[in-house]
DNA sequence: CCTCCTCACTGAAACGATTCACAAGGTGCT
DNA sequence: AGCACCTTGTGAATCGTTTCAGTGAGGAGG
C-alpha cells in the first residue's frame, strides 16, 4: 500500500485500483506520525516571529508558506512574543517535532537552543537579522542605511531635534537602526546632543503611545520636533498619542515609521516609513532554508537587502509656513 | 526512562538523577512522533483561518493558542486564503497529523473534509460563523444585529441611500450581515430602494478600493452616501479610495465597517465599526474544543456573542452644517 | 528445454516512546 | 520464621509506515 501511495508507477494499475477502492471505503487516512517515526524527521518547518500581531511577520509568513507548501511542508508558526523563555518553549517543541528546519526572527539574544538545534544538523534561517558568523544563514536588512534614510530624511525637513524611539540595547536590528540614526544626525548636525532615545516597554501601538506621551512631557526647549520609530506599531501610537493631544503632524511633530506595513499608508496621517520587501524577506528565508535541508553541497548565504524610505504626510511640509527647528 | 520524564515520583531519586545527567549529556531529545505514533493522537490543534493577513484573525488565534498552550497543546496555524481547496488541503494535513481537534473559520461552504474529520471522532469547533446543527460546537457573533446596529447608525445620522460592501452570496457571516442590513434599511425608509449592493472581488483593502470606485462611478443621483463595510479592512480600502478622490469623509460619504480591528481607530479617518469580542472568540473557541476533545459527557454549544457598534469620525457629522441624503 | 532476467507482490524488520506484566528486593505484620 | 505487600526496575509488545530482501510467475534468449 506504500507503494501504491508513495510510488503509483512501480504497481500494475489493477492493484493500484484494487488499493484505491479499499482506501476510500474504510476512509483510511496515513498516519503521519508514522511516517515521520520511520523517516526521521516531519514535513514540516517551524517559524518563530516576535510578534503575530505585527502585520510586518504575518507578511514575511506568507512569503515562507508559500515556498514551503510549494514543497509540500507545511509551516507551524509560533508567536514568540519577544519573550526568551516563549522563543525557548517553542525551540523545544519543534526539536522534538523533528522539524525540518526553523527561520527565526531571534529574541535579543541567540539562545542555546538555536545552538542545540544546528548541532543536531537542523537548518535554522534567522530573518531580519544578521548572522554572528559565516557558518550560517541569514536573511537581513541593511538597518544601519534604514536608519540613515529615515534620519537624513527629517534632517532635509529641517528638523534639528530628533528622538530615537525602540531603544539601543533591545534587538540587534534596533541597535542597528538606531546606529544609522545616530550617525545621520551626528554628520547632519555636527553634535550629538540632537538626539534623544526613548525607551518603550513593548515594540507596539501601546509603546509608542507610552513614548509620545513621555516627549510631550520634555520641557518645549529639549523637546525633540520628530522622531524616527523603530517600527510602524510604534509610530502608528505615536501618532496617535500626539492627535490626541493636539500635536498636529507634522507641522508640530514630525513622525517616520519603519517597515512600511499596509497600514503606514492608511493611517490618521499617512505614516512615512522605512520599507523593506516584507514577503521577499520570509521567501528568501524559506528558499535557503529548504537549500540547506536538502544538504547536498550548501552554501551559507547573508542576503541583505537594502530597505528604501517611502515619505508621505507624516514627515513632510504641507504648508510653505512650517516652524520647524526654530 | 519514560518513568523518569512522565512519572518521575515512581522513580527513586538516584536513578531519576543518573538517567536525567545521561539525557543531558547525550543530548538526548524526546521524539514527538514516537509518542505520538504510540498515543494514537497527537498534542496538536489545528487553526485553519481564512485570511492570516487580517488582523482580525491574529487576534483570535492568540486567544487560541492561550488556552491551547495553558493546557501543553501547541496551535498549526493554517491560511485557507478564503479558498476551498486551501482549506480542504490543510484539512487533510491536520487529519494525518492526528490533531486533537480543528478550530475553523469555514470558507462558504462546510467542506467533506470536516463531515470526515467529525467521523474519526476529531472535534471541529466553527469560529465567527453559526453551526448548521445542534451536533456541533460553534462560537458566533449576532451579525444580523452587527449589520442592524451599522445600518440603523448610519439612518439616524440622516442617511437615505446605503452601500453594503460584501456581496450578498458568499460567506454566510456575510448574508447574516446583509441580511441585518437590509431589514434596518427596509424599516427605517420604508423602502428596499434605498439599499445598493456591492461585491469586491476580495475581502481586503484591494476590494474596498475597488469597491469604493464602482461607487463612485455610479451617477449622482443613484450614489449612496454612506457605506457598510462586511469587514474594516474593506472600510479601510473604501476610505482610502473616498480620500484619493477627495470625496470628504463623512461629510460626502460615511463608513461603516465590521469587526473593530485595532487599526480601524487609527485610520486617516478613524472608522466606525462593529466591535467584535476577538480573542474572548477564540479562547471560547478553544475552550469548548478542548471540552470536546475530553469527551466526557460534553454538551455541544453554540455560545453567540453580541457585537456593539463603536462610533467614531468616519459616520459621525463633524460639522453642524452637512448636506447628506439631499 | 533450460537459464536468466524482469516485474509485481509479500513479509519482516525498523523507527522510538509508552505501557503493562512481571521480577527482585525490602519492609512490616502475625 | 513466614507470608503478604509495597517499591523499584526490567523486558517485551505495541503503534503504522517505510524499506528492503526475498518469492514466484512469466517472458526472452540461447
Amino acid at each position: 500500500m506504500s507503494n501504491v501511495l508513495n510510488r503509483p508507477d512501480s504497481v500494475s494499475p489493477a492493484t493500484r485500483e484494487r488499493v484505491l477502492n479499499a482506501i476510500t471505503t474504510l476512509g483510511f487516512v496515513r498516519n503521519e506520525s508514522a511516517r515521520q517515526l520511520r523517516a526521521g524527521h516531519s514535513r514540516t518547518i517551524g517559524l518563530v516571529v516576535l510578534d503575530i500581531a505585527n502585520p510586518f511577520f504575518t507578511d514575511v509568513a506568507r512569503g515562507v508558506e508559500e515556498v514551503a507548501n510549494a514543497q509540500g511542508l507545511s509551516v507551524v508558526l509560533c508567536n514568540s512574543d519577544g519573550r526568551p523563555a516563549k522563543e525557548a518553549a517553542h525551540l523545544d517543541a519543534l526539536t522534538e517535532q523533528r522539524v525540518r528546519g526553523v527561520v527565526l526572527t531571534p529574541t535579543a539574544d541567540i539562545s542555546p537552543q538555536v545552538q542545540a538545534l544546528r548541532q543536531r544538523g537542523v537548518p535554522v534561517v534567522l530573518l531580519d537579522r544578521r548572522a554572528p558568523g559565516a557558518d550560517q544563514c541569514a536573511v537581513a536588512v541593511d538597518d544601519v542605511l534604514g536608519g540613515r534614510l529615515a534620519a537624513g530624511h527629517l534632517l532635509d525637513q529641517g528638523h534639528r531635534r530628533i528622538a530615537f524611539i525602540g531603544g539601543t540595547t533591545g534587538l540587534p536590528q534596533l541597535q542597528e537602526r538606531y546606529q544609522g540614526v545616530a550617525a545621520a544626525v551626528r554628520e547632519g548636525t555636527g553634535s550629538d546632543e540632537a538626539l534623544a532615545v526613548v525607551t518603550p516597554d513593548t515594540l507596539t501601538v501601546a509603546g509608542g503611545r507610552e513614548a509620545a506621551a513621555r516627549i510631550l512631557r520634555l520641557p518645549a526647549g529639549q523637546r525633540p520636533t520628530a522622531a524616527v520609530c523603530a517600527n510602524d506599531l510604534l509610530a502608528m501610537g505615536v501618532l496617535q498619542e500626539m492627535v490626541r493631544q493636539q500635536v498636529r503632524v507634522p507641522d508640530d511633530f514630525a513622525i517616520v515609521g519603519y517597515d512600511d506595513i499596509d497600514y503606514a499608508a492608511a493611517a490618521a496621517v499617512p505614516l512615512t516609513s522605512v520599507r523593506k520587501p516584507r514577503e521577499e524577506l520570509g521567501r528568501r528565508a524559506a528558499e535557503l532554508l529548504l537549500d540547506e535541508a536538502a544538504a547536498e553541497g550548501h552554501q551559507h548565504q547573508q542576503p541583505v537587502f537594502e530597505p528604501v524610505l517611502v515619505a508621505r504626510e507624516s514627515s513632510t511640509a504641507r504648508h510653505l509656513s512650517r516652524s520647524v527647528a526654530s
